[in-house]
DNA sequence: CATATTTTTGTAAGCGCTTACATTAGAGCG
DNA sequence: CGCTCTAATGTAAGCGCTTACAAAAATATG
């Protein structure tokens, strides 16, 4: 059996009240008396039993990253890195970090619920419903690269549009001209701020988008090949390609071999996402970095932020990208 | 507020020992009675208190996934997708999962001790200082992809051996006689485990192991390459390379293409571990799949078997391997 | 030095459950 | 129908902390 506070209080001769407090507001006891306690604690190898505190406190200080996606999710690099940031923040803390995949949001809010969790992080496609769910149950939330009309939350997001800005004008910088994306599906958010960025940044330099060099495809290579073939298997073809992901571009790079292209020589890519794909392609791919990890301890400043009941917690906290230039441009 | 147990006992009639058998063993409380106490539960809204009952049975239903390695970790493939069959493993069950990485062994035990962790499932090159710390504190422990001398625990591990013997067998059936390897340096135990077997395949099947067609390096792409640059780049070159794993293979089919060498008619690659990496390179890579998801569920499954006082838990669980051909062998 | 004020410490009542033990209801039987 | 035996339910004492409040000690004040 572990010792408890009365053991602490037995040995040392000080009641477990101001054992507790020397614990947990050392400033409230005496400078004597708190050594006399630490001592004690020490040589019984005594520490707060986490799960009692939590009862008598009424707080679990336990916290959820939940990734609402179907799938593969924590293999999703993107988000390993943010649970990676959100770890790296939570580790020290007495936050209790719980990490979920939910495919569907009755199951997340059940998740949480029953496991008593006071804040979640919410990563992927959240529904409104969700979020109703937990504020309803007054569990605090933060939106992590996504953003919820109607709902009064903080969202950390990348700046997906300062990103896509950097990587096309980057292809400018190179003297293309005639510039290609191939969009993916599937990521509401992701995919339509990618785009629309695109748009946006080849108007502003007065360059024509060409309904011929865009192409949807899925988020997969195999679908993202074949997206890439169509679009580049004609003589009129652009000379330079925004891929709104890594994968998209480690396909679009496939089919520039395929196709007998060199790269960058006859075809220039941009990958988004700078994840390890971007190393393994010939030539290695550049791509906009997102410092994933940064995101992720936002996150829980937030959320701590929320949960300490400070008023102003920031709603929209965006965060730079930087184009990492390697050989595939 | 949330309802307690007590609310539950007024509306429905009935005392709070017989609520709380009704949901934790159902099946001593009489039909009539269970449904009362449902009912009056469903009205409002009420779950047990996950920390109160934790309080009362003296137990936590915490387990620990912790990985002890320096730098990107749940990035890591191999052990986001042993996370994965965790998770859905622990999903549904009354276990609360908590993830962590840790860099050297005292910062994970006071992680788990202070997190009031009852299990811990091990990955990475976990000491044996912090197994014997764990054990001292009661602490159950399961090795996953390590085994250690000296401790009686459950391990589950893939088939290493038996992997690397599908590998370089599919090639000797393709003909090929002349087989180098790229070995990683730094994962001790898996590495050590895939070169003494390739040696013994090799071996088995009366071809030499010449020592200009091994080469170790480093586990990132760029010391790969440089590795098979130099393995490669001579005129009395292996015909196959086998490769540690996917990212020195596709390193090896990036030395290829700037070697002018085609993948596989001059050169085959296979490569371990069946990653996303496979699909990215042209070819695309044969590679031997570790079906990690379910050795995720296994180490579980061991956990909760020790936890629960069972005799003879397994001590050594080998999950099976399974090559995947593709393009490049 | 006595008194008022502030700081430090102690006492004890919970927090929401579980469970040993006591009690009661129901079943089985002659 | 009365008795025994078993199954179902209830009573109440914790689990290891925190914290409101009371008491005591230290410090300041006249």
């Amino acid at each position: 059996m572990n010792p408890t506070i009365y053991d602490v209080s037995r040995l040392s001769g000080v009641s477990t009240a101001t054992i507790s407090r020397a614990f947990s507001e050392p400033e409230k006891v005496r400078e004597g008396t708190r050594r006399k306690v630490y001592e004690a604690a020490a040589a019984l190898h005594y520490s707060p039993n986490a799960i009692a505190r939590a009862m008598a406190r009424q707080r679990t200080d336990k916290i959820a990253f939940l990734i609402c996606k179907k799938g593969a999710t924590i293999l999703d690099e993107f988000y390993a890195s943010i649970c990676e940031g959100i770890m790296r923040e939570t580790n020290g803390s007495d936050y209790l970090l719980l990490i979920s995949t939910a495919e569907d949001w009755s199951q997340a809010s059940a998740t949480a619920q029953s496991k008593q969790v006071e804040g979640v992080i919410l990563g992927g496609d959240a529904q409104a419903e969700l979020v109703s769910e937990f504020q309803s149950k007054n569990v605090a939330v933060v939106l992590v690269n996504n953003r919820m009309a109607g709902f009064d939350l903080p969202c950390v997001v990348s700046d997906e549009r300062g990103g896509v800005r950097q990587a096309v004008e980057h292809l400018m910088e190179r003297g293309h001209r005639r510039i290609g994306m191939l969009a993916g599906r599937l990521a509401p958010y992701i995919t339509s701020q990618r785009y629309s960025a695109f748009v946006e940044v080849m108007t502003d330099h007065g360059l024509p988008v060409r309904d011929e060099d865009i192409k949807m495809c899925d988020l997969n290579i195999q679908d993202a090949t074949r997206a890439a073939l169509e679009l580049l298997d004609r003589p009129d073809r652009p000379t330079a390609l925004f891929a709104a992901n890594d994968i998209i571009a480690a396909a679009t790079v496939k089919a520039a071999a395929r196709l007998h292209l060199r790269v960058p020589e006859d075809l220039a890519v941009v990958g988004y996402d700078d994840s390890t794909a971007c190393a393994l392609t010939e030539p290695e791919l550049t791509s906009v970095h997102i410092d994933c990890r940064q995101m992720g301890q936002l996150c829980v400043e937030r959320l701590r932020a929320v949960l300490s009941g400070e008023e102003n917690v920031p709603r929209l906290t965006v965060v730079p990208t930087r184009l990492v230039v390697r050989r595939s441009s």
